[in-house]
RNA sequence: GGAGCGGUGGCUGAGUGGUCGAAAGCGGCAGUUUGCUAAACUGUUGUACUAGGUAACUGGUACCGAGGGUUCGAAUCCCUCCUGCUCCGCCA
């Protein structure tokens, strides 16, 4: 959530104006200022009325004390409408501050100012590549059909259980990702990261705490019986964590990291990469999450974006780091990289992690704030990434390690794992 | 799932209709004393919103698990829900 205050000044409203145009979202724009100015109108009506009731109440009270029964009687009659038309004013208020953060709710993060403009993600920039796209002999099958050639993964099966979009691992390949996680698992707790085991179902709460709902509520799974939601990401879980908690400046920056399978409905992607295991309901991925102080964010952002590509390096993948320009930035974030490896078989650049700062917007979303050397509660700023996602992790080993007569060289996979 | 008892500030815990943002203790912070530490003593110590002020701050409103209700007035009375503990049942 953007800082409401910003809502009050004319140079903050026209910060966030900015913003959104850079965004190419201008749909709440216009209500804005509006919805606010209400807001705060409403709110000082009410506590005058209240300050009139509390005060009189007080007297109410003094004069039962002191037995003047008449002036008793006479002053709760004028205040038993004081009472009622405070109750309608409390009713409309209620109303007012629903509607003001059904806006805002809505609103996206601030971008940062380093940003590139662009209205899509053709407007990407490239900011750096690792690695040389890998030649091979013979022409590289896409993952799927090696997989599906070599008995690795059952897709109808999948289909059969769950529907489109689901599959089931068999034996060398179920292994290598149990071993993928390790793998990250092991080098992230190297840098720092501390594991976590976490909720793979979570409140409403949570999901609005790091900016899935309500708008992307579609895009989830949820179970209405239970209010509860299938994670779309560990980031969910794992940042909330600390939701409504103050911690103290000398435990941050704290570094979480958590291995969960991935939940996502992928709503309008009918049609888009439907073989394979690029684009499915279900995936396990690492995530990195990280709680800093505001001054520290952008150092540990780029911190974790190479933590994430350390993974990537050290399994010899080829990638590039993208920055995403304004109209393609996600909702909660300020400023991202992806990371996109190669893909020899597909023949295309795959986004495998996605590095996030979101400044403070998750933190006030889900109050989590920290006490600053001058003793005062300020939301801290939340960073995360995958680090990295492990079902395409395991789809590029596939197309990385294939031979020439359509099998996997499992040895030269073991190698990089050892 | 059944029965019983609870949920109050950073923590422990008092408060059962008005003077309660809430006793007391612990902890934290500042100071006094002290060669240093400790101890003792004194003061101070919640959050959000709102109005004013460059600001320190000052006034107001709200918050005693959450949401409703009764009342001029609710931490206190009533209802619903959530949650914790104990016992029983069930279960990996």
């Amino acid at each position: 959530m953007i800082d409401f205050q910003l809502l009050k000044t004319e140079e903050g409203l026209n910060r966030v104006l900015k913003s959104l145009a850079r965004r190419g979202d201008t749909s709440a724009a216009a209500e804005l200022k509006t919805v606010a100015e209400k807001r705060s109108a409403t709110i000082r009506e009410v506590e005058a009325l209240a300050n009139e009731r509390n005060v009189q109440s007080k007297k109410l009270g003094e004069l039962k004390a002191q037995g003047k029964e008449a002036e008793f009687d006479a002053l709760r009659e004028t205040m038993k409408t004081v009472a009622d038309r405070l109750k309608v004013l409390k009713e409309q208020e209620a109303k007012v501050e629903e509607n003001f953060l059904h806006v805002l709710a809505r609103v996206p993060n601030l971008l940062d100012d380093k940003v590139p403009d662009g209205k899509d993600e053709h407007a990407n920039v490239v900011v750096r590549k690792e690695g040389e796209i890998p030649q091979f002999a013979f022409d590289v099958k896409p993952h799927y059909e090696v997989a599906e050639a070599q008995g690795l993964v059952d897709f109808e099966r999948g289909v059969k259980i769950s529907g489109a979009r689901f599959y089931v691992y068999n034996e060398r390949i179920a292994r290598l990702e149990r071993r993928l996680a390790n793998y990250m698992l092991d080098k992230h707790a190297a840098a720092g990261y501390s594991e976590r085991m976490v909720p793979l179902v979570v409140k409403d709460e949570c999901m609005f705490g790091t900016g899935q709902f309500p708008k992307f509520a579609d895009e989830y799974y949820r179970m209405e019986k239970d209010g509860l939601s299938l994670i779309p990401t560990g980031e969910v879980p794992l940042t909330n964590i600390y939701a409504d908690e103050i911690l103290s400046e000398t435990e941050l920056p704290i570094s979480l990291m958590a291995f969960t399978p991935c939940f996502r409905r992928e709503a309008g992607s009918a049609g888009k990469d439907t073989r394979g295991l690029v684009r499915v309901h279900q995936f396990y991925k690492v995530e990195l999450v990280k709680f800093v102080r505001p001054e520290d964010s952008e150092r540990e952002w780029l911190r974790l974006t190479a933590d994430a590509e350390n993974i990537l390096k050290g399994l010899g993948l080829t990638y590039r780091v993208v920055a995403l320009c304004s109209g393609d930035m996600g909702f909660t974030s300020s400023i991202t990289y992806d990371l996109e490896i190669w893909m020899p078989g597909l023949k295309r650049w795959l986004e495998i992690s996605s590095c996030s700062n979101f400044k403070d917007f998750q933190a006030r979303r889900a109050k989590i704030r920290y006490k600053n050397a001058a003793g005062k509660n300020e939301y801290l700023h939340t960073i995360n990434g995958s680090g990295v996602a492990a079902g395409r992790l395991v789809a590029a080993l596939l197309e990385y390690h294939q031979t020439a007569d359509g099998n996997i060289d499992w040895a030269a996979i073991e190698k990089k794992l050892a």
